[in-house]
DNA sequence: TAGGTTATCAAAAACGTTTTTGTCAATGAA
DNA sequence: TTCATTGACAAAAACGTTTTTGATAACCTA
């Protein structure tokens, strides 16, 4: 009962402390002002519940953070940079950030808890991360007539507003750069299929290696999870093949690390015998031996371009389809690859 | 106006279907059936505004998850697992997690922040996490009355419920490895000293070196960020001191990878000439060269164990005093530590 | 001066639940 | 038979907002 005592308190009606709170323009400047300060010095603060009831409006925008358990992790390094991006931008146009998790893996639940995440009205609108090239969840969002934004593109007839890295731009520079070395024999470590950015990447690659008309072999395109462990299997499986690469491009800095120790193993040196890229500049990437060639892109300002994003399409000032943005990357050379030996 | 179409369809109370749903005991087992029969297909979900706004519980746990931006991670490597724990027992117990983002490491807006959370109302307890030694946060959520528990302890009068990680065993265990090698003079690469598992952590480290009648050294105990650039710049600075460490445990496996690297740059092999221990078993602690001797914990577990004891204080079955639970840890013996030379 | 417009505020009706209180018949005990 | 008890349901009052509709006085314009 907290507007009601506000409003006494001020020896106003409820109504007139609602719309100057609100920034109607149907109070006077001097009885706004009064509010406002009394309303801080009391520290009231509206009952989401009953706005949320009343209004239709939580201010609040939702994400649901993917399963960490299955070795294909985006709370990880990603998610961390990029929803502070987000937060930041929501914060500033007065709407705020909450994410529930996704435990498993499972498409039928996973349809169940977007199901509930937007029916439950916590939220005015939605993030979508992680897109695969196929995705349910774009079409189950539109139906619910929620706004929503995705970090990552797919493939559907409506058009959707899409925050993207430029994945294909990415790998066609790292694999470009292997050619340049003079490697023909170059192997990609890329992630699941299922994923948009998987198969981004993997278009990036076939098309450095068409601009040279190097034939792409389906048995040099290798896919795993993005975690160490599947780029240490994965470069261990390439070098005891019949004719080895002598150039590997991976989907992650962690692949890549992966496949360096497997490199190791046989007694490889990386960066002299063998070239290696990673995708990411994560924190470890600079430090690993021998520091990683890899791919850079500010994830930060990515959040903050879906957090503005966000912003207008619950403004209204724009259409999804006009709402776009492919984040530029840079390569990052370093020691982990090298000249055809 | 959902409970009211679902109620007339059925011929029945809007309060009779309310209490069926709610499964009190003063409606007959058939119209529960019949009401419970008929909400699923009609797909009926109470609209949680209003639940909250009348009854004040929203069957829902909050946590705030701290900055990304200073280095100091949270939301990275730990939180995924964990969360995805406590998320699996609380979806067990009928409650849901969602989380906010804390952008700034400022203690004045951290207050603001938690407070504007906590009587935002949309939580019915709170997990708070990377607690320091001195944490106004507990105070402050205390006298709100709210339930919580907090993943990692701190110095506060009133007990309170906390799950946390055995730091202090940790490394007492890491060190005295490198004191039964022959080490001496063992260098600790902390976190910052505000924090309350780094305290612990020192603990451990001097606990082992008193055991064995080692005077600690105040010049080889350094505290940085947990990242691996801190890791290889405090190790540097070690290696160029007047009498250099012949071992080195670091706060987490990240440190460790950055001072393996400083090594390296300076020539010296780590595992022959200098050992090195990590903390945190991550993926990338098994890749590296050479591979890392580190601490492991199940951090998911842990996660389970919060869940389970926030079911327990939202339905009153303990008082927060008696809820705790000390995970335990276990050393993983790698490659990148060795006796002295 | 009369009529309409505008500025400022108030009254009251919602929003969709939960919960308190009440009703009514059937049952049991005396 | 009578009166209290119980079992199963319904009516209605909240919860704290927002929003629609009204009301009053002050201000214009002709």
């Amino acid at each position: 009962m907290s507007i009601v005592l506000l409003a006494r308190d001020l020896g106003l009606s409820i109504s007139t402390v609602s719309r100057a709170l609100n920034g109607y323009h149907d109070v006077a400047p001097a009885t706004k002002q009064r509010v406002l300060k009394r309303a801080r010095e009391i520290g009231y603060r509206p009952n989401p519940g009953a706005r949320r009831l009343k209004s239709g409006r939580s201010s609040l925008v939702g994400v649901i953070l993917p399963a960490a358990s299955d070795g294909v992790r985006f709370v990880d390094s990603v998610a961390s940079s990029l929803l502070g991006g987000v937060e930041v931008e929501l914060e500033n146009g007065g709407y705020g950030l909450i994410a529930t998790m996704q435990t498993r893996n499972d498409l039928e639940r996973e349809a169940a808890l977007y199901e509930n995440f937007i029916k439950g009205g916590w939220v005015d609108a939605l993030l979508l991360v992680r897109t695969r090239v196929t995705d349910a969840r774009v079409e189950l969002v539109r139906k619910a007539h929620i706004p929503f934004v995705t970090y990552g593109r797919t493939e559907t007839a409506e058009p959707y507003a899409w925050v993207d890295t430029d994945n294909e731009k990415a790998f066609y520079l790292a694999t470009l750069r292997q050619i340049e070395f003079g490697h023909e024999r170059i192997a990609l470590l890329n992630g699941p299929l299922e994923y948009n950015f998987v198969r981004l990447r993997e278009k990036g690659y076939t098309r450095a290696l068409a601009k040279h008309r190097i034939a792409p072999d389906r048995l040099l395109m290798l896919n795993g999870d993005l975690s160490e462990v599947s780029g240490y299997a994965l470069c261990r499986s390439l070098l005891v093949s019949a004719v080895p690469p002598t150039a590997i491009v991976c989907a992650t800095d962690a692949m890549a690390i992966g496949a360096i120790a497997a490199c190791r193993e046989r007694g490889m040196a990386v960066g002299h015998e063998i070239s290696i890229a990673g995708y990411g500049n994560s924190s470890a990437s600079g430090f690993c031996d021998p520091p990683l060639t890899t791919i850079d892109h500010a994830v930060f300002e990515n959040g903050r371009h879906i957090g503005q994003s966000l912003l207008r399409l619950l403004r209204a000032e724009g259409k999804p389809a006009d709402i776009h943005y492919l984040e530029p990357v840079v390569l990052v050379p370093r020691k982990s690859d090298c000249p055809r030996k």
